[in-house]
DNA sequence: TAAAACCGACTGACGCGTCGGTTGGTTATT
DNA sequence: AATAACCAACCGACGCGTCAGTCGGTTTTA
């Protein structure tokens, strides 16, 4: 079913103003974004964001989601090209580094600005942490199984193991070191393997740019 | 050179408002925080608070300092009683978790407001999580030195142990499990041993090798 | 010409910080 | 000792800027 002309414009529309609204809101923060300076940014009208969104809130949300939708899929593509859970979760934590580093408001948007967004958006973030760590946790219930590393609590582990990149990433956001963000790769990733008691290789396979 | 009265009430009512704000920005948020709650809470008044801070943002920053002295003093005191660097580590853990588990609140206002309270508090906080993190860092550096491990990037492992703790505590603030947040002992404890590669046992007994 | 898309002036609520005024204890004066 | 002068501490009404959201009207599209 093809779409009718007018729908295409309209989804264009708000694409527009999708994009708008993550560029002011990872450069002033939620709650000092105005719906004006996002109408403004997106050259419509206050009254076209209204017709599209039912208000701030649900656009924020809408970003949310349109987010950590994404991110989930690269990092899903990414463990797709391997089988061994080690390479897997090589891949997965270099398809993170990568994808934040080479965008920087989403990062702030996801790690910092819906913190602060209010009360309203906490329970939808504690749920991406969760869902970020529940795959995690999936991963390395899989490397258990598979005898690659010993039992271990992997509910803790996947949190502990998303808490430590999450930092390591919202360090960078707020204070653009290290530059490029891809640089810890090669300090985390024995971290994490060492902590699961997947003693892999220090120095992995060359990374490739 | 005692006080004089006025001097002790007008202290006290400084602590009142503090513990106020501690309140109310816990339940409300920094920004759905009142200046007006604060002084009702506090069974003063908003002239009452003005004259004390110069405004709400001083309000919160006093608080965040406050908090950080104190936890930081807890930290040190609770590894001054150990020699062996494992065991001070240890201890530093345990009573961080202790701290947080008791004072929920505190931990909300330190992990979570923190971020979301807008755009100048983030250096103040980033330099907080930077103190944190150098002083794992500098014990981590100890115990390089004194061969217990082996040597790694200890500034990046400083901030992924960090990041751990903070993700896991924060994730407890958020949605309240596990209770008790001390649970998750046990299972950190031995992730961030071997992350660096102290082979820990898991119920402690001296090792030195 | 009907409906969808869009516009921007307007409104109402909200909250920070201000300011004129009050109070109760302390110090100076007689 | 009485009283006047003083002042830190405290109070709460209000001014004023700021926005999220609304609404009546206009343009575009089918």
């Amino acid at each position: 079913m093809a779409m009718i002309p007018q729908q295409v414009r309209a989804r264009a529309r708000q694409k527009r103003i999708l994009d708008a609204a993550l560029r002011v809101f990872s450069r002033r923060g939620y709650r000092d974004s105005s719906v004006d300076e996002i109408a403004g940014e997106s050259r419509t009208s206050k009254g076209g964001v209204y017709f599209h969104f039912p208000g701030k809130e649900a656009i924020f949300l809408h970003l949310l989601d349109r987010t950590s939708t994404r991110l989930l899929a690269k990092i899903d593509s990414a463990m797709a090209t391997h089988d061994d859970p080690i390479a897997k979760a090589d891949a997965a934590l270099l398809a993170v580094l990568r994808t934040f580093a080479k965008h920087r408001a989403l990062a702030r948007l996801f790690m910092v600005e819906a913190l602060g967004a209010g009360r309203e958006f906490h329970s939808r973030l504690a749920e991406i942490h969760t869902e970020v760590a529940a795959i995690i946790q999936h991963h390395l219930d899989d490397a258990v199984a598979q005898g690659i590393i010993e039992p271990l609590n992997t509910e803790i582990a996947g949190r502990a193991w998303f808490g430590a990149l999450n930092e390591v990433i919202t360090n960078w956001v707020l204070s653009g070191s290290p530059e490029p963000l891809e640089d810890t790769y090669a300090a985390l990733r024995p971290l994490l393997m060492r902590s699961v008691g997947a003693d892999g290789p220090t120095t992995r396979k060359a990374v490739k740019r």
